[in-house]
RNA sequence: GGGCAUGUGGCGCAACUUGGAUAGCGCACUUGGCUUCGGACCAAGUGGUUGCGGGUUCAAAUCCCGUCAUGCCCA
């Protein structure tokens, strides 16, 4: 079992409010009605609070502060809470410091790397898939947040028990890989640099071609017909192509320090003929169906808006009778693909997919392994639940197929479909597209590549100039650390939702709500805990008083609660905010109360000098964030 | 035309799902703090009718209705 302090406090609370009422009044409460209106009071009031009273007013024909002060005065103290009183209807608890201080510095001190974890993912198997970059480019700054909101989503879920595999998905298929094998075989060109950038900017100007010369799409869709045949030439080579451009796109990836556990390729999946067993099935419950001929959707395979209404009522305003699915010419949509491919994720229906190592061991000492022609079977997918972290103009489509899962009888599986959707990532008003070529800037790119060395070049600056490394040999991995921390905590601190324009300004800049300055905070605190020579010995909370340093512990308490509701609502923004108000707390502790000067204090300030630095450090790998000893 | 998202001090954002006491944080600005545990830090301060209008409620940034603006999506 993990502990959870804050949980623990606030059921101690809950039970104790629920026993007074009983006793005053003869009413029994239900938890459930009880815990919402918890609430921790912002000024120095108190530790915990509830309004309860101020709902019971009508039905007890009391005012609320008659009531709480009823409910106070009856209340019986309990391990952790030492005193409840009444304040404008509220009822009020202070906790006992020592008990509070040590059931938390307790927590951290035996989970260690552990605290913060829970067991409510109950170990089921979980399929988040992130960044899916077209497999024709290097990765710009919003497959960077794409990326980096994935990987600390993974970490969380896994952080919660679940058993989670981090897949990419790769479109071989599209025309973008048409058009860029038309480039390969026509433009005269030779890779000269890292291969998904050269073959990104080899895509720009095969587009400023079709743009000058329109005739040239007939050749393109020709050139798309022929790699949907899987044993043409054509398809050979774009697989070839792919291939490569996915190596230098794990670049990207690694030099981020993420990983993933297997790769999907479109051209795998139609070779299994996904798409046909779930047009199948979809056909056979009735869900989807051939289109009139009097109608405009003539020849096409169609679901009827009425009945997607049925799921989700966000269809019915919609003027459109029916969603294509696949269309007259044979085509499918991106709903068809997505939906048979989703099918296969939750074991509804078998692909017989064939895996080979891809890359035998990645930096986390896993291998990564990709769909294949051939090569041997594993279990990947058959999993519980699946996580899309997708942008958000693709919610359309996500919900659709949501609601066709229902539609087809899986509810559950359309309930357990989670699209993460994410605003876009624009560039002074402007968004980025690999058609256009509005990620490639003057001198440096808008890609991933770019963004982490002038990051880096920056972190390197200020850090070498630090009097507190002497090992200069360390510049290097500590530039990277910091510039790693920076990017990766600017892209996490904004709600998932929102638009990001980035800018390099502020993407070089390492104060305030930054990555770089809880590490520093991390950094900071081993360094006290060496000076202070900290030794783990058990908890001494009763030089705790209730300034910065309660403060300190009770917000680490916390930090159970908040995984727990991060794993639940995916919003990573959470954490950030978290660290944030960490950091800031442990700088006030650390101007008011001397640490290794504490006298009789001292050992206790380093206690809980250590449980910062190990919730800290806890956090910030949630996030993707590897702390450091020095910077 | 229909749908979704967003709108919060000068700027960038958080809190909204689950209503609760004085709306938080960073940047910028003003003033102060390194002979003293790591100043990528801290203290004090200026700045808000939470787009607008109505409603529900003892209580609304939060819920409901309407409206405006911006962005995205659907054919």
């Amino acid at each position: 079992m993990h502990s959870n302090p804050a949980a623990q406090v606030r059921a101690e609370f809950i039970g104790l409010v629920k026993a007074s009422i009983k006793g005053s009044f003869g009413i029994d409460l239900r938890e459930e009605e009880l815990s919402p209106t918890l609430s921790t009071p912002k000024n120095e009031i108190a530790d915990l609070s509830t309004s309860i009273c101020f709902r019971l007013a009508k039905e007890f024909k009391k005012s609320p502060r008659e009531i709480a002060q009823r409910v106070a005065s009856e209340a019986r103290p309990t391990k952790l809470i030492l005193t409840i009183s009444e304040l404008n209807g509220y009822v009020n608890a202070t906790f006992d410091r020592v008990a509070y201080s040590r059931l938390v510095m307790d927590a951290v001190n035996s989970e260690k790397e552990r605290y913060g974890a829970s067991e409510i993912g109950k170990q089921e198997k979980v399929i988040v898939e992130f960044p899916s970059v077209n497999p024709n480019k290097p990765w710009h700054v919003g497959h960077v947040r794409n990326a980096v909101l994935g990987n600390a989503i993974s970490n969380i879920l896994s952080f919660n028990s679940y058993l989670v595999e981090r897949e990419d998905y790769i479109d071989d298929l599209g025309l973008q890989m048409a058009e860029s094998l038309w480039g390969l075989k026509n433009l005269d060109a030779k890779p000269d640099k890292k291969y998904d950038q050269w073959l990104g900017e080899q895509y720009v100007e095969v587009n400023k071609r079709l743009a000058a010369q329109p005739d040239l799409k007939h050749e393109m869709d020709l050139m798309l017909k022929s790699l949907e045949d899987l044993n043409s030439e054509e398809s050979r080579m774009v697989r070839e192509m792919a291939q490569r451009c996915m190596l230098a796109q794990r670049e990207t990836a690694s030099a981020y320090q993420i990983y993933h556990d297997v790769m999907i390729w479109e051209s795998d999946i139609l070779r299994a003929k996904l798409l046909e067993k779930a047009l199948e099935l979809a056909t056979r419950k009735g869900v989807m169906e051939k289109a009139s001929d009097e109608t405009k959707y003539k020849g096409s395979l169609i679901v009827k808006m009425g009945r997607l209404a049925r799921y989700d009522k966000e269809f019915a305003g919609n003027e459109e009778e029916a969603k294509i699915i696949v269309r007259s010419n044979g085509a499918a949509t991106y709903i068809a693909k997505d939906f048979a491919f989703h099918l296969w994720k939750f074991g509804i229906i078998e692909a017989g997919f064939r895996y080979q190592k891809f890359i035998e061991k990645q930096q986390n000492s896993k291998s990564l392994y990709t769909t294949s022609s051939s090569g041997e079977e594993r279990n990947f997918g058959n999993v519980k639940k699946a996580v899309n972290i997708i942008d958000a103009s693709q919610k359309y489509e996500q919900q659709v197929m949501r609601a066709m899962f229902a539609l087809v009888g899986h509810e559950e599986a359309a309930k357990n479909l989670i699209h993460l959707a994410y605003g876009r990532v624009t560039v002074a008003g402007t968004g980025l597209s690999t058609r256009k070529g509005t990620w490639m800037g003057d001198g440096k790119n808008y890609t991933g590549d770019d963004l982490l060395r002038e990051v880096k070049d920056a972190a390197y600056k200020i850090v070498s100039q630090s009097e507190k490394i002497t090992d200069k040999s360390s510049f290097e991995m500590i530039a990277n650390a910091v510039a790693l921390s920076a990017i990766k905590f600017e892209f996490l601190k904004f709600a998932p939702e929102t638009e990001i324009t980035f800018s390099w300004e502020k993407a070089l800049n390492f104060e305030g709500d930054s990555g770089p300055s809880c590490l520093y905070t991390y950094a900071r605190a081993t360094r006290v805990l060496e000076k202070g020579e900290y030794k783990n010995r058990s908890p001494d909370p009763k030089a705790i008083s209730r300034g910065e340093d309660f403060e300190i512990i009770k917000h680490i308490g916390e930090f159970p609660s908040l995984v727990e509701k991060v794993g639940e609502e995916y919003r990573p923004n959470l954490i950030t905010d978290y660290v944030i108000m960490l950091s800031s707390l442990f700088g006030k502790f650390y101007e008011k109360m001397p640490i290794i000067n504490g006298g009789d204090a001292k050992e206790t300030r380093l206690q809980i000098t250590s449980c910062v630095r190990q919730t800290m450090g806890n956090a910030l790998r949630l996030l993707g964030i590897e702390p450091i000893e020095r910077m």
